[in-house]
DNA sequence: GACCAGGTCCTTG
DNA sequence: CAAGGACATGGT
């Protein structure tokens, strides 16, 4: 594909971040403490971001929207206010989950805090319905650990941009072409995202042409 | 009314 | 191990 930049996949990686750099500079991206973090990681699965901050005000309106309320709450609560993202009675079943292991396993937040990346993602990807992606945006943007988000997007801009490197290997991929900056993290995956949101919008656009946009 | 959304789990072949 | 289905509400 002529259309396309050549060169090997790292190479169309780490020009991807760049265009998307110069296209976006600095964008906020998922706020909230680290609490609400988890909860939006769970419930943006499959799920559009302005229905989740429609439940994350339930939850709060609530008194819910913290691990250790979660772990004391009767499900039923949970599904009432997590309704509008969908999936909600198998969303409010992670939710439990995850708030055992924060809460009972690992003593609270800031005990989980201390453990190193990879034991933390382990523990993470342990718990029912957590997942690779999930699992990195709760240690990204959580805990901003450099742990790089690869989601539909990124498999889709990938794509596009003509690399050949299948989805379960794109985060060592991104990560061996961006600094070991929890920032870089965050606002890298905040870009993908922005991006495709707007101009790749189907699974194999074949139109928005990604490494055209700056030579 | 059809189709998709910042996935994950479970069941089959 | 790959493929297909289930989970479910809300917006276009």
């Amino acid at each position: 594909m002529s259309a396309f930049s050549s060169g090997n996949d790292a190479g169309k990686a780490g020009k991807i971040v760049d265009i998307l750099k110069n296209r976006f500079g600095e964008i906020p991206w998922w706020p909230g403490n680290t609490d609400e973090v988890m909860i939006g990681a769970i419930l943006t699965q499959q799920t559009r971001w302005e229905n989740v901050e429609q439940a994350l005000q339930q939850l709060k309106d609530r008194d819910m929207c913290s691990m250790a309320a979660m772990n004391a709450a009767d499900a039923e609560k949970i599904e009432a206010a997590v309704r509008c993202t969908g999936f909600y009675r198998i969303k409010a079943r992670r939710l439990k989950a995850l708030a055992g292991f924060v809460t009972d396993i690992c003593g609270g937040v800031d005990l989980m805090a201390s453990i190193p990346t990879p034991t933390l993602r382990a523990g993470l990807l342990g718990v029912y319905g957590i997942g690779e992606e999930t699992a990195d945006s709760i240690l990204c943007y959580g805990f901003s650990r450099p742990s790089f988000v690869v989601d539909a997007y990124t498999e889709r801009i990938a794509w596009c941009a003509g690399i050949t490197t299948p989805r379960s290997a794109l985060k060592p991929l991104f990560e061996s072409v961006i600094a070991e900056d929890s920032h870089v993290y965050h606002q890298t995956h905040a870009h993908i995202v922005e991006y495709a949101k707007g101009w790749c919008t189907k699974k194999r656009c074949e139109g928005c042409r990604i490494m055209a946009l700056n030579g």
